[in-house]
DNA sequence: CTATGGACCTGAATGC
DNA sequence: TGCATTCAGGTCCATA
């Protein structure tokens, strides 16, 4: 479900209504895919001071100590006035004076950590090793070219991986390639300074694009006011092999790499 | 060090 | 209808 738009269109959906929030009680459902490394007592009493975003995690800044939110593939958070009755796949729910935070997540690849701060263990480990922030000013494009130059995996994995830039998903990997013009197999290293300028625009353009239509609802994304996206509107080419491409109205391409799907135009995206 | 495949888990869609 | 197989928006870990 979640690529960095549906991460950062949760954040927004209730980082302000809950800030400044103080916790009451803590309730944890089925383990996640990793234990939350404190007694869910220890976060009664805290007050949450702010809500950010770092590559596809939520980082919920505490009066004392931080909360890291996965969303992993499944999951989707909801903040509302009082909670509502327990389905089996509602692992977490952090009840405040403003509300109830809840993370609904039925393949439980998603997580809840919390740590002493950004860079305390398990932290920092799980964030280390993240790449740039496309969004952000510093994801500069000369150190992008240079980044896949030491790649000698498929673009389109690389992407992935997040180690280089941080928050393309399967969905966006394929629409930001086909906006780039770039074939998804091609060797990262191999990429000119040209090219990988396109990729780089191409990434923060479908990104930021994704983020103003509230993310892609393919089959149950929602941010937590319950609001679905409409980003699945714009894909041109994700989830549309042997449909005509909306450039070329050659049929789109589906083929495997890593054990994922991924979608091109064979005439758009020629290498 | 990099690249690759398997693992984690559940539900929906598809195939025989 | 019933049952098996495949696929799904992520990413960590072991292995080459």
């Amino acid at each position: 479900m979640p690529e960095l738009p549906e991460v950062e269109v949760t954040r927004r959906s209730f980082a302000e209504r809950i800030r400044g929030a103080r916790v009451q009680s803590v309730r944890m459902g089925k383990p996640l895919r990793w234990p939350l490394g404190v007694p869910p007592q220890a976060l009664v009493g805290r007050v949450i001071q702010a809500v950010r975003r770092r590559g596809k995690y939520l980082l919920v800044d505490l009066d004392e100590g931080v909360l890291l939110l996965h969303l992993g593939m499944s999951g989707r958070l909801l903040f509302v006035p009082s909670a509502p009755p327990v389905g089996p796949h509602d692992h977490f729910d952090l009840t405040t004076d403003r509300g109830v935070l809840r993370l609904h997540d039925p393949r439980r690849f998603g997580a809840v950590v919390w740590a002493r701060g950004e860079g305390a263990e398990p932290a920092r480990k799980l964030l280390a090793g993240l790449g740039a922030e496309p969004l952000d000013e510093g994801f500069d494009a000369a150190a992008f070219h240079a980044a896949l130059k030491k790649r000698h995996a498929p673009i389109k994995q690389v992407l992935l991986a997040g180690d280089v830039v941080v928050g393309v998903g399967n969905i966006y990997a394929s629409e930001a390639l086909f906006m780039a013009r770039i074939r998804p197999t091609v060797r990262a290293d191999r990429l000119s300074r040209e090219r990988a300028d396109r990729l780089h625009a191409a990434v923060r353009a479908v990104l930021a694009r994704a983020v103003e239509r509230g993310g892609t609802t393919l089959r149950d994304f929602a941010n937590a006011m319950g609001e679905t996206g409409h980003f699945q509107l714009d894909v041109a080419v994700y989830g549309r092999a042997g449909q005509a491409c909306v450039v070329c109205a050659t049929p789109i391409r589906l083929l495997r790499q890593g054990q994922r799907s991924t979608f091109f135009c064979p005439v758009c995206q020629r290498s």
